[in-house]
Parts: structure tokens; C-alpha cells; sequence
DNA sequence: TTACCTGCAAACCATTTGCAGATCC
DNA sequence: GGATCTGCAAATGGTTTGCAGGTAA
């Protein structure tokens, strides 16, 4: 069980990241936070973030491309990538809707599928119309 | 167009990769090959492994957890990983099983969806048993 | 001969960590 | 008062890169 204490540091991060929908990187949350707590460190943001996810409060995301994302919407939920500016969206898919790839990957597998982590490519709305 | 000349070092990182199941780090191909040829240097190593990546012959594995692998199946597959012993391994699905879920994420999406990136995640049949 | 390739070492980037002092309860 | 938290700065780990010398074609 982890024990934690009031903090007005992590009070803001968690409550930039419920507010905003760009699934932001922890440099940029750093940049975000730096504006009411102008001393605040990076260090400190990593902690809080690491905790945040540890209390199953926020998600971390691992794209791939360069660096963790963090998501203030901890229930399950899928994300679209996009290969030319790299934002990332939340997607609109029917809880449980992938649930049955398990099963797929299940079939003639020794071990035990627990779960799955899903990211969709593409070009997001923007950079399909400006080319 | 990338053009190339023939090196030792990357056709054995190659012959390496063609040959086992698993899907080492850049560090572990690193090790391995050393014991053919001790002066490679593991700049030499993560170069040529972007270069086979580019030219498409093998593929690079980010599944969160730490270091990128590697694979010497460029074919479309889909992969497990250990959440015990973070081993990672070839999953036996029909090629074009999961297609379908690019078309369940696209409903209600503006962009443009290309394609998808899945890890399963679960106990390895090793790790099933051993508790 | 001239790309391309190598080893080496330094640089880079994201992230973690040790420490001494502050804060919450 | 004691555990948790903070800022700071240094350390870490994975990966990339500049350079000067080698090698394939």
C-alpha cells in the first residue's frame, strides 16, 4: 500500500493533465506547472507523475516514437498516433470492443494472455487536409 | 535510395537475427557478435541495426519496458511480453486476423488510419508454471 | 578513387536518484 | 516527530554522432 501526503505540486499536475486532452510529455507538463509554481523541478514532476500512475490515478503511454506521454483518463481507452506531427488522440472505441484479440492471440499460445496494449497510426485530421 | 556496401559486422548482426527467437536489445546482439568479432564497437552495432530497420529486413520492437529489441522477421507478426521475465515472443496469428480493428478505431475518427502496433501482455508458459 | 564503413569516445536525451532541508499530519 | 515531499544537481541508461582512419567496389 503506498502512503502519501498532501502535495500542492501534485494537486496541479494531476489536475492539468484531468484538464487537458494532449496527453502531454513530462518536459511539457514541467513547462505547464513551471507557470504557477515558477520553482517547481523536473525531478519533482517525474516523481509525481511516476506516483500518479502507481496510484492508478493517471496512464503512462509509451508510443514508441521518443518520449512517455501521461494521461489524465486512467480507464481503458485506445490512442491514435499520427506519423507526421506526432499529437496524440484519444480515440472513440466501445469499451470491451478489442477485448476479443486476447482470445486470437490465445490460440496456440502456451502462456497467458492477461491484456494489451493497442496504438493506432495515421494522420490525424489536421495533417490529412494540409497535404 | 539507401545504397550500401557489403560489411561482415552487418551481415552477421543479420545472420544473428535471421537465426534466433529472441528478439534481443541492441546490447545482446551487441555481446553475440563480439564473440565472432571482439572489436566491434556497439556504435557500429546501432548503426547497422537502423540501417537493416530502414532497408526493411529486420524490425525494431519498442514495447515500453526499457530497451527497443529486435527482430530478423521483417513479416507482419505480432508479439507477446513477459509482464515476469520481459521475454519477448513470435505469437502464432493468422497474417490479417487483427486488420479488422483499424476499421473499429477509424468509426468516429477524422484522421486517417494506416496501421497499428499490439503487444500482449501475460505470463510466458515458463513463468505460468514456475509459481 | 570515392562512397560507405569502422572503432573510439564524447555527446545527447529522457529519466532516476542522493541529499539536505521543508512540509504535512 | 516522523514520514513524505521538495529543489537541486549529479548520475544513469539507452542511443546517437563527430572524427580520423579503413575497406569495398
Amino acid at each position: 500500500m503506498i502512503t502519501t501526503k498532501f502535495s500542492r505540486q501534485r494537486e496541479s499536475i494531476k489536475e492539468y493533465l484531468s484538464q487537458t486532452k494532449e496527453h502531454p510529455t513530462a518536459d511539457t507538463v514541467y513547462m505547464h506547472i513551471r507557470e504557477k509554481y515558477p520553482n517547481i523541478s523536473l525531478g519533482t514532476v517525474y516523481r509525481n507523475l511516476n506516483l500518479l500512475v502507481d496510484l492508478g490515478e493517471i496512464i503512462k503511454l509509451s508510443p514508441g516514437n521518443g518520449s512517455d506521454r501521461f494521461d489524465g483518463n486512467p480507464l481503458p481507452h485506445y490512442h491514435f498516433v499520427c506519423t507526421e506531427c506526432s499529437c496524440v488522440q484519444d480515440l472513440d472505441i466501445v469499451p470491451g470492443a478489442l477485448d476479443h484479440i486476447n482470445r486470437i492471440a490465445e490460440a496456440g499460445f502456451n502462456g497467458e494472455i492477461q491484456g494489451h496494449s493497442v496504438f493506432f497510426y495515421g494522420k490525424c485530421s489536421n495533417c490529412k487536409l494540409n497535404n
